[in-house]
DNA sequence: TCGAGCCTAGTTGCATACAACTTTTTAAAA
DNA sequence: TTTTAAAAAGTTGTATGCAACTAGGCTCGA
């Protein structure tokens, strides 16, 4: 792993965790000095993030920390809600044994976890729910739609996910990962969509309701799947 | 304009026109010493190549140009099959009276130089063609599917486009252009998406013909709209 | 007092030298 | 002859110094 693939990192997780706020300058001089590495890595860092959509290049005057509006939330669902109904659609007829295997372990993870109902355990359900996600993904077998879903969803690994969700609406999505299980078995791909749409506008709906109370900015990026 | 952004667009130049071939090395010092640039900027050109999917990166060995194969294209073609009619869709709600002005040029444009059917006149479609769909993705205003879009699509400036068409096909890509325009001018999202559907697919069709028969590699990058 | 032009501070853009890593070649030993 | 290890060549990765550019403040003039 180089150098710039840490900065990368670090710095990415710092926008996530709130360290640099929207709008922001990252000066590649002062974090090269914290972080004790010279100018060059820094800038390639910063120039995929760019890349990424998490800052803006302004020419000559730096890279800024681009901010979520709500526009911005309403958008990255419009897409979600095309593009991963697609996954599972490839996915119904790719998927193996093996793959099937672990999104029936991490669903029964998931309602394990679903008993209880501290902050933790919430925490902990997003995280499996990012694996079946991620799983689902790889079972699609499409290097595009991937990179299209990874450059789009962003999801921060680390908090707020799941949270803005009723306790019903939390067992409903369980429901969804159940019966989107045994589409795929089935190898019913428009039935695996359909579900998964609703899986994703349920998800919008959910994340709307925090943005209309709260504040916007960084609760936007913890939209979960 | 630095010089990082000129040797971007020389190099994604020179992979679109053959020059360098699928599989082949791109050396930093090589073009830097034929540009007259240090290895910096073309460093970061080919880093930004990379993450648009032009070259893959291998660790202390260099960039490599990617090859397509005919699945690569099946998987462009799927995406744009559900991104393009998203388009129309958002751009029925949004478009202005001039937008819909230049449409309307642009596919008078198209439609006369369809009674010749020279090559130039081919070349200059698929140039009018693309400013007709630039047109509706800004109409659209969705930074995000208009990024989407373009990291997909790769069109390149260059040739080959619309010349895979029967001239039956052509003309009734035109007739998809005129009923587009006539269902955004009626704000009905949801016909132009459905035209625009068809209108990839028989773009889709085209193009699979041709790569059934010939090259695959850099036929596949002139995919039309 | 207001405005225009200039200047200065600060930042990014680029060039160059060096370090690290990977691959290939070569030579020696089995 | 084959295998293995070492070294050598070539490439990318990083550090650093200088150049170019931008923004904000300051001076000078109206």
């Amino acid at each position: 792993m180089t150098a710039a693939d840490r900065v990368y990192q670090i710095i990415k997780q710092r926008i996530l965790n709130g360290w640099y706020t929207a709008g922001s300058y990252v000066r590649e001089a002062a974090i090269g000095e914290e972080l004790d590495y010279s100018r060059t890595p820094i800038r390639e860092a910063l120039r995929r993030l760019v890349s990424d959509g998490w800052v803006e290049a302004i020419p000559h005057h730096g890279a800024r920390v681009v901010g979520w509006t709500q526009q911005d939330v309403e958008e990255v669902f419009e897409l979600r809600v095309l593009l991963e109904p697609q996954v599972v659609r490839r996915a119904a007829k790719r998927i193996h044994e093996s793959q099937l295997g672990r999104l029936n372990d991490l669903a029964n993870q998931m309602e394990a976890l679903c008993q209880r109902s501290d902050e933790e355990a919430v925490d902990q359900i997003a995280l499996l729910n990012n694996q079946f996600h991620a799983e689902l993904v790889a079972a699609a077998e499409s290097p595009r739609l991937q990179r299209l879903l990874e450059t789009i969803v962003q999801v921060p690994v680390s908090r707020r996910s799941f949270h803005h969700y009723t306790r019903e609406e939390l067992l409903s999505s369980m429901q969804h990962h159940r019966e989107i299980i045994r589409a795929l078995i089935l190898q019913e791909g428009e039935w695996a969509a359909a579900i998964m749409r609703a899986h994703i506008l349920a998800a919008r709906t959910a994340q709307m309701r925090q943005n209309k109370h709260g504040n916007c900015s960084n609760a936007a990026r913890s939209a979960v799947r």
